[in-house]
DNA sequence: CCTGGCACTCGACTGTAGCGAGTGCCAGTC
DNA sequence: GACTGGCACTCGCTACAGTCGAGTGCCAGG
């Protein structure tokens, strides 16, 4: 298909302004906000070959151009210029992480962050258990049936839960499994756990076996299988900026996705080292967010990843800004998390 | 003011049509669908005087009845019928908390069991640390100058925080911070503890002052001043049912003030024992708010109150059914925390 | 005090007409 | 061959007039 310089230079006026105005633009607007230097008919009949090949379309005859999610696609990877944070937004960044006190506040602070500079919805999945370390196991008897587990990751996150022992323990017994468990799990990443908490219960004495037992299951099902994620969520209202005309007025399919965990998992969990995804309208899997588009990226201390972040918003989104933004943010919150 | 009884059933029958229809009603589909007896034209001089009185008004010169935000208030202070959960309600609740492993479980799932039963935004405050007491403090020692605190409320509750230590500390020392703040915190409600936090750090051997000072002060900052209250939303994607027809068609100041944990714990944490509140349009303090009605009551183990919950809608509402599922759904959360 | 009847109001809907932004095409120019 | 100016055409938007009907208020009579 020849798509030759000034084809594309039309394109991204086209994407540039549709995304500043929310209205269709038409070729004459378009020579007079930007010097092509050519006249209307010209852009004209580019515009015609653009919305042959798909970059481009016509809400109705006669009106102007939008772009399709192909077009945004081609601005994306080949049109949009990187578009620097301003002084402004850098020191927000920074004052905004100023004294946050835990993870769980990092990762609100973050969010809300996000959600402000992008003026969009943003997304922060908590470090991912999967990808932390066991830093340490505590064990506190509640009474002398049950305990409450809390683990502490290398991530800073910390996850409890309640055990109902099936015999009942002694305070030293306790200090027997606490010394146990973390001398084997301690510094281990998640992941590797499994086969070394099965291989826990023959280790114990036999007096302690049941309870053991218990704890190794309560172990596996939460700190491995289930709700090992945790997600935060902020800037829904933005959803409804741009009065409705995003969205084509319904923001229920988009609300009701944004409620479900598994999904925003699945738009922003999925990362590679280094890699900043753009999935625009289509491209997403999620069927109620086939007309939003999601920029993410990961996460981490250093080079590592340990969670993703992001935001959402309608196809018709800046870009260029909102990818600064999401990377500069995630740096940011790597070097946070480094310092601790 | 003479409403005989007679002009308060042509109210409830308003308020009734209206929250089915959620289209003005008029005399004579008034008469056809409720035994009221009388002929529209009586009706209509009914409707009237409840116009007069502010009960009702009509949104066009020639358009039927529509009940006011002081019409709602009469119909909920007088004139609603208790409505009885149906069995299939029943379960859904039991059915419901079967497995929920932990308090973060807990909360999760009562928030989407109320969004899901009222079908609309359900709130959930998290057991108020203003009304636990301590069950247990453990410190962690993460290295020689940084400690994990983490507090475990009889409520359930877990905090935790780093403490960043002015000067290293040996694990025998975290052993004696431990069991002197267990000694003296322990079993106290953390309303009562900010004086004997104080009287810790003078208690302590010299060595060890300026490891308690610190330990103190993110104790009495974290546990007591700053965001003690945590609070879990669902079913904001229920605002947009009735297609935009309430809130004159802009979700955005409401989604705004959902956002807001503050705003949201006004609505839903001020709550006295064995009160169910029911605040109704314009008797909500935040403006962003006008526009909807939230019912709202506290919940606890037994008679004692440790949070609050309810929901938010429009203020077309089924008043006697949401209440009646708030009720219940708090009075079930009770049951499920004397559990443990 | 209630009722049937009647005139009236006014929003919702329909159909028509004019406007204008924007297009596609074509013949002419560099 | 690429670009341009001109022109006819399309079609959504707005304004306006007309009709319809649900619903009302009022009044006279039971």
């Amino acid at each position: 298909m020849g798509l030759d310089d000034r084809k594309l230079d039309v394109l991204r006026a086209i994407v540039e302004d549709y995304v500043a105005t929310q209205e269709p633009v038409g070729s004459k607007a378009l020579v007079e906000r930007h010097q092509l230097g050519v006249s209307p008919a010209t852009v004209r009949n580019d515009m015609a070959v653009l919305e042959e090949e798909g970059y481009i379309r016509q809400p109705h005859t006669s009106a102007g151009r939008v772009p399709t999610d192909r077009g945004y696609r081609l601005f994306v990877d080949r049109l949009s210029r990187v578009k620097p944070l301003t002084p402004a937004e850098r020191r927000a960044i920074e004052r905004f992480m100023i004294g946050a006190v835990d993870l769980d506040d990092v990762v609100h602070r973050t969010v809300r962050l996000l959600a402000q500079l992008t003026r969009q919805v943003a997304v922060v999945q908590y470090p991912s258990l999967a990808r932390s370390s066991v830093r340490h196991l505590e064990l506190v008897p509640i009474s002398t049936t049950r305990l409450m587990l809390v683990m502490i990751a290398d991530t800073g996150r910390v996850e409890q839960r309640l055990v109902e022992l099936p015999t009942p323990i002694t305070a030293d017994d306790v200090t027997d499994l606490r010394r146990l468990v973390n001398e084997r799990l301690g510094g281990r990443r998640l992941a590797d756990t499994p086969p070394l908490v099965q291989a826990l219960v023959d280790e114990v004495t036999p007096g302690l076996c049941p309870a053991m037992t218990t704890l190794a299951t309560v172990l596996l099902e939460t700190l491995v299988e289930r709700h090992e994620e945790r997600i935060a969520l902020a800037g829904t209202a933005n959803l409804t900026r741009g009065g409705l005309l995003d969205f084509q007025g319904s923001l229920r399919p988009i609300l009701e996705a944004l409620e479900e965990e598994v999904i925003l998992l699945k738009l922003i969990g999925e990362v590679e080292p280094n890699t900043l995804q753009v999935r625009i309208g289509d491209e997403n899997e999620i069927d109620n967010l086939r007309a939003t588009s999601v920029v993410s990226t990961g996460y981490g201390p250093g080079t590592t990843i340990v969670g993703g972040l992001g935001v959402l918003g309608p196809t018709r989104m800046d870009y260029p800004g909102t990818i600064a933004t999401v990377r500069a943010v995630a740096r940011y919150v790597g070097d946070v998390l480094a310092q601790n």
